[in-house]
DNA sequence: TTTTGTGTTCAGTCACGACTGAACAAAATA
DNA sequence: TATTTTGTTCAGTCGTGACTGAACACAAAA
């Protein structure tokens, strides 16, 4: 049915993302979605993965509010299906930088409210900031670059959904 | 005893911390050796913490293993004790960073290994492929910038340390 | 309206893993 | 050697949260 490629490439995504904070079922979702051809609805996610309908429902409510996933709803189909966001590990590499900015933000707040005896602290807070603030700038610039370049590549690939819609 | 902004620090440092993957205490004993400003022994952490020694312990061990944690044995002292590696945040990125080449990776084998009737999946794989090196390039620029950067403030760092031992 | 199909919610179960505390190991003192 | 001090290990407890399955809500069809 799946190519065993494929289901290796399932069960390592979903270790992958279980590290980054997603349940297990949820990477296989996500795994799954991205090695298939067309979009899935729910009961099909249910069948194929052997898991409940609850679990399928709740995975995919965290997986849509990370933006990793799109629920797409066919006129005269009361069925809704799903797919991936082709920029999935953007959304995860965003979550990183949240991280780093609050990061930031937990430094800076202790540091100015600390008395001055907190000498090795306060060195130490500093060092902190300045790390997290270049390594935010850094993904930042990262990001917007990736942007720009992905945005050449979608005339191609508009070109290419055109097709499989008409 | 300890600033109630210090406090506060600790309690959302864990939470980050958490975030990342380390247990609760291990955030707390990581934010009261940023807070203090010596080294601080096991059982010392064990009474400021009011939690077990093997809680300690075992804690203590992950974040030496995290590299964010250093161990420093006096000698004629039989105690150990551990202060803070003022890069701890660097560590931090650097596993995002090997969690993003293993991303790469996982992406690289499973498309190189896929029959060719699996054209969306390629797509999509071909598309992770992309943003992950980048990303990891950026992480790595990011940080060989920072440890250049951070090599010269290390003289100002040294002599704050010769004069504390003296 | 009733029936059928789809998605969500929720109480209950279960598994994982963090924490505890006691037993143990190791090493320096006496 | 025995004693004291420090750190680790491990069996057991506990809490958290993911998963299940049934009940529910909702909407379209009959």
């Amino acid at each position: 049915m799946l190519h065993p490629a494929a289901v290796e490439f399932i069960e390592r995504l979903s270790l992958l993302a279980e590290s980054a904070g997603i349940p297990r079922i949820g990477g296989c979702i996500l795994g799954l979605l991205v090695m298939e051809e067309s979009p899935l609805s729910s009961d099909e996610l249910v069948s194929r993965l052997q898991v409940s309908k609850g679990s399928v429902s709740a995975n995919i409510r965290l997986l849509e509010s990370r933006g990793v996933v799109r629920r797409i709803s066919h006129l005269g189909d009361r069925k809704d299906r799903f797919e991936v966001d082709a920029s999935f590990p953007e959304r995860m590499i965003e979550r990183s930088l949240a991280e780093q900015r609050s990061m930031r933000l937990v430094a800076m707040e202790a540091r100015s409210r600390l008395p001055s005896r907190y000498v090795r602290a306060k060195d130490a807070l500093r060092r902190i900031e300045a790390f997290s603030t270049i390594s935010v700038e850094s993904m930042e610039r990262m990001l917007t670059k990736w942007r720009e370049s992905a945005h050449e590549d979608e005339a191609a690939a508009t070109v290419h959904e055109d097709v499989a819609v008409s």
